[in-house]
DNA sequence: TCAAAAGTGTTTTTCTTACACCCATGA
DNA sequence: TCATGGGTGTAAGAAAAACACTTTTGA
């Protein structure tokens, strides 16, 4: 069910507009739905790509929007987010990540809706991925101009902080297969960071986290010398997960 | 009006139990109530303090909390920040820093809150300053040990961001007269880390940052030499509050 | 003249950046 | 044998950390 539907529905709610209308000092502190959006990020094609699915308000006919739900009575926020992500994609062993707050009264053009963000990364090429609907398509970061409701600005807040965590937690181990070169992972740095980097300070700089073991084994089907294949350590990848150590 | 009253009011309400035991499946996602909470950090005998009310919920007796309020439908998430600041301490020209939204279900004991939390900085020996009521207290964080609701680990991440915010912004302007000596400025970044700076290094980082200008001024009343007073330059003090650049 | 903090520079270490050559492989 | 990227080390510069003495003031 999409946040959109929800909100359309309860603001034609006749029940509810009543309640609006009759502004029970109570109840009006209700009339703020709470939801979470996603910002799901997959790597394909040397870029940065995000998850998105054609938003069906009439006020956004055309534009993209972030996956999205509102939080359930019951639910944890964190929890809210998790759901979303896996009934998006099927994926459940993913860390995500809180990122900001956005609760401008018109932010939603149907109602009252105060939005926490989070990010996640996935791997695009995962067989455990399944996404549920034709209307979810991986888009280029870069080539992302306009949005439904304030989800460009909601993108950008979590790029922001997916920079700066690239370089402190591993949490792009989701991105890239479970065996990788080097250059692979270098290329998925540039990817996020928007820049070139150093060969050779990039390898030292890795190193130093030790966050990767070395495998005996060597890239295959490539044009030119294979690099040596690594992995993310299950130890650096858990407390990514956990707790960003 | 206290977020305690406000909530306990709303769930002894018949009108809303009712709706609640409805069911209506477009009603229940009203049943999530947004709110904020100030972290609202002073400095005073060289520690870092903060506003705390005494809780008057029955599960919390003995305990303080921070001090909230539900945000109002027709207000901006930041807004509501602002007012709770703003009517409690009579302050509004003070910059408010979102830090994490708590969403756990049970996070609040009388229903379903999901929370907000801001910290902002505050001159406790402002003129302007005006505590609205006599059970708001100023207490030393480092004292601090269990507060209602999950308020102690609101204000320990709310402490954590400051600590990485304080050498990126002049977010501390606020915590000191308006003019005030090098050292002053160096035990409120002490207390703040809650580590012992080197004064000469920590003079040349305050310097490179071109926050303050200094005066033809001297310290009065101490026994000792007196240091030249500083004070931060409009421009840089604007930057930190607006965007902290 | 003493106590207390002001004020000030240099050295060391660490981290960051820039940079170039030979090697292994497949086409 | 050529094109392509793999793999590696060092030197220079920038930033951070350690560290001590002289000066000014009031008591």
């Amino acid at each position: 069910m999409y946040i959109e539907h929800i909100v359309k529905a309860m603001t034609n709610n006749p029940l509810l507009k009543s309640a609006a209308v009759e502004k029970s000092s109570h109840l009006e502190y209700f009339n703020i739905a709470v939801s979470v959006d996603c910002v799901i990020f997959g790597y394909e094609d040397k870029e940065l790509k995000v998850l998105l699915i054609q938003s069906d308000l009439e006020e956004f006919s055309g534009l993209y929007s972030l996956l999205g739900d509102l939080v359930k009575p019951d639910e944890d926020l964190d929890a809210a987010s998790y759901r979303v992500l896996k009934d998006r994609t099927g994926l459940d062993d993913v860390f995500l990540q809180q990122v900001h707050t956005f609760g401008s009264v018109n932010r939603h053009p149907s109602g009252r809706v105060v939005s926490t963000a989070y990010y996640s990364l996935v791997d695009i090429n995962s067989h455990k991925l399944n996404i549920d609907s034709n209307d979810l398509h991986w888009h280029a970061v870069k080539g992302i101009k306009k949005l439904a409701f304030d989800h460009k600005q909601i993108i950008d807040t979590c790029i922001k902080m997916l920079r700066e965590q690239i370089m402190e937690h591993p949490v792009v181990h989701n991105l890239l297969p479970e065996k990788f070169s080097l250059r692979a992972l270098q290329e998925l740095y540039e990817a996020i960071l928007g820049t070139p980097l150093d060969r050779r300070n990039f390898r030292k700089k890795i190193a130093l986290k030790s966050w990767l073991s070395e495998l005996d084994e060597l890239e295959e089907d490539v044009t030119h010398r294979p690099g040596k294949l690594h992995k993310f350590k299950t130890k650096a990848v858990k407390s990514a997960v956990s707790k960003k150590g």
